[in-house]
Parts: C-alpha cells; structure tokens; sequence
DNA sequence: CCCGTATATGTAGAACTCCTACATATAATA
DNA sequence: TATTATATGTAGGAGTTCTACATATACGGG
C-alpha cells in the first residue's frame, strides 16, 4: 500500500464509502486493511481508501451500530480488528442501495435531458 | 419553491452539483433560479437544489471559466443573471461525465463482487 | 544483520461541498 | 392586503474525504 510514486487514482464519490466498506462485510468479516484492499482491488483500482478515510468509516459504522469489532489475529499473524456487520447494518446497506440507485436514476434523467 | 410542507427529498450526490449545472446550460442560458427548477424536475423531484448550493456552485463554475454570466431580464420581468457554459465548461463537462461514468463502473464492480 | 517494503491501526488538520437559516426584493395571485 | 412564487445572495455549521504524520511488527533481499 505504498503511495509513494503510484498513479494518482480518482476520488470515491462522497458518501459511497459506508456502503462499499458494509457491503464488502458481507461475505466475512475483515480487519480494516483487508477491507481496503478488497474495495481496491474489485473496483479495478479505480479507488484508493486511504487510512484517513478508511479508519474514522469504521469508527463512524460501529458508532451507528452497523458493524462490530474484536481484536484478532491477521493471517500474517499481526494484531488486527476484524469487523462484522450486524444485521442492522445490512438493513442499512439495503437502505443505502435503495437509495443510491434511486439517487443515480436521477442523475440519469437530468443528463439524458429526459 | 416554498419549502415548508414539502416532502424530504434526498440529498444530491456530493460532488455532482457542477456536472449537472452545466449539463443544464448546454441546451440554453439560464438564470440560476431556473437551472435549479429544470433539475428538480428532470430528476423527477428526487433532488432539491438549495439556494445555499445552488449560487457557491454558480460562483465556482464561473470562477473556474466554465461559465459565464449577464444581468439581463426573466421572462416573468425580474431581474436575473442569466448564465452561460463556455467552450471550457464543455470540455470540463465532459470529463466529469467520463470520471463519473468510470467511478460508477468501479462501484458496481465492487457491490457485484466481482 | 540491516534495510526497505508490506502489513496494520490510528490521529490531526485542512479542503471541499452541501445544508440550514437568514436577508432582501418584486410580481402575481387570492 | 397578504401570501406565494420568483430571484439572488451570505453566514455558519455539518459531514466526508484527503494529506500528512505517528507507531509498530513481519518478511525478504542483500
């Protein structure tokens, strides 16, 4: 995850994060640095989740209730945090999506001219 | 545009305000009033635009030469500043459209889990 | 053995966009 | 006459993201 050098990559589209970080929590739960590195590496590496974004997301999701968090141990065997959705932050993610589409149909039409 | 009363809509994308703007000033010059009505109803009422959004974008777009502005006179009799997207603001446009449409992409990519 | 890179978590502060709320003014309508 | 719609604009706060920094361990190459 060195930043130094690599090309610069776009911008998450404000706010699509919780749902990209809550969804990527729903096949397993994951330490931040893996969620990164998922979110990264399906998306093509379009995007790039700093740890500044990355860290206060998942504070932010626990806070809310959404996911829960115990320390653990990461496959390379370092201390790490693995986050588990709960199943209130899969009625949220549902709510999310529900939403995101709804606000993209929107998009659509004003670009179409409809 | 009285907002007492009126159902919540859901909040713009962030960062979309602009693309939308000046995807509105292709078709004609507009004053700002009416680029705000013609996205509220093209996005069918999903999006409000704020005045508090609405006249920092148009100062931003205008700011970066994107847009150009005139007073001139609505066709109800007000004053008005009507505003106009310059060949800068086309190009601009255009790649907005294209890092959105390659964002979206990315999005999917990762909600697919592919 | 040492050094750089990858793994792993976290904070501080700035930038940016958006929202709420306010202020102002005129034309049209009830 | 009073309210609503039209029309522009500012001030201040909220929220998310980014950059930059701080810390620590595991692993591989030289």
């Amino acid at each position: 995850m060195t930043r130094s050098g690599s090309p610069k990559k776009s911008e998450l589209l404000k706010g699509t994060l919780d749902m990209l970080i809550l969804k990527t929590l729903t096949v397993q739960p994951l330490h931040g640095y893996a969620i990164a590195q998922q979110i990264e590496e399906l998306s093509d590496n379009v995007f790039t989740v700093e740890q500044g974004s990355l860290y206060p997301a998942l504070q932010r999701l626990q806070k809310s209730g959404w996911v829960t968090s115990r320390w653990s141990e990461s496959p390379t065997g370092r201390r790490a945090r693995y986050y588990t959705i709960t199943a209130s932050g899969r009625r949220q993610l549902g709510q999310e999506i529900s939403s995101f589409d709804r606000v993209l149909l929107a998009i659509h039409r004003v670009m179409e001219g409809a």
